[in-house]
DNA sequence: AGTTACTGCAACCCTTTAGTTGCAGTAACT
DNA sequence: AGTTACTGCAACTAAAGGGTTGCAGTAACT
């Protein structure tokens, strides 16, 4: 997974309002309209969102009769984690090298 | 940490250029302006960039004679990604829950 | 003391994005 | 068959965000 596939997922997780309905989504699959029933937005505005996080991975939709439901996918979260930690622990890998080395060790 | 704090470092993750610079301080503390030699953007633009990222607790600053150096901070990304692991694991944990109670079990 | 080089602030432009309203389409249920 | 309810598309507004240029301030090296 490159930073180029990663920058999406971020950006989608940078929003108050894609949290909201990722939370909602975590009690259990929902549509749109069903999320629009419990959220301070319109179901216009969320299908946006849900666009977003379907574009980024986050989500993925069912159709369930004459509803398109969304259910959140977990799996990659933890994913973006990993790629996350191990990013962060190679920075600070390579600076405490940087470090040893200005020091003359 | 609640996911108030969560959100802004996400929103920082959620750029490019960010990465760039990001990426660029892994190689090393640098100040803005050496930066700005590096990358394919203006000082100002990155001066922003660097605001956003410690407002985020991304990097930290430090002055180093009179320049104003910035620091990259690996474990804060690690930080975040636990976070992120431990979130999305719960959604796929309640997640399965509901299935199995939808199917009767 | 004078010059140099780095930071800080402000104003501005353009694009993106979060949000809205309104309407058309269409697939389910009775 | 008719109604209901959900989705999809389009146009529009307002705000935020990424980027720029220009200039003022100021701390450091010679």
């Amino acid at each position: 997974m490159t930073t180029s596939t990663l920058v999406p997922v971020f950006a989608a997780l940078g929003d108050e309002t894609r949290w909201s309905i990722l939370a909602a989504l975590g009690e259990g699959d929902a549509s749109a309209s069903a999320l629009a029933g419990r959220l301070p937005v319109t179901r216009q505005a969320i299908a946006k969102h849900l666009a977003v996080l379907q574009e980024a991975g986050l989500v993925e939709s069912l159709r369930v009769g004459r509803e398109l439901r969304y259910r959140v996918l977990g799996s990659q979260l933890s994913e973006t984690a990993r790629n996350l930690d191990r990013i962060g622990a190679e920075w600070d890998r390579r600076l405490s090298t940087i470090k040893q080395i200005a020091e003359g060790l």
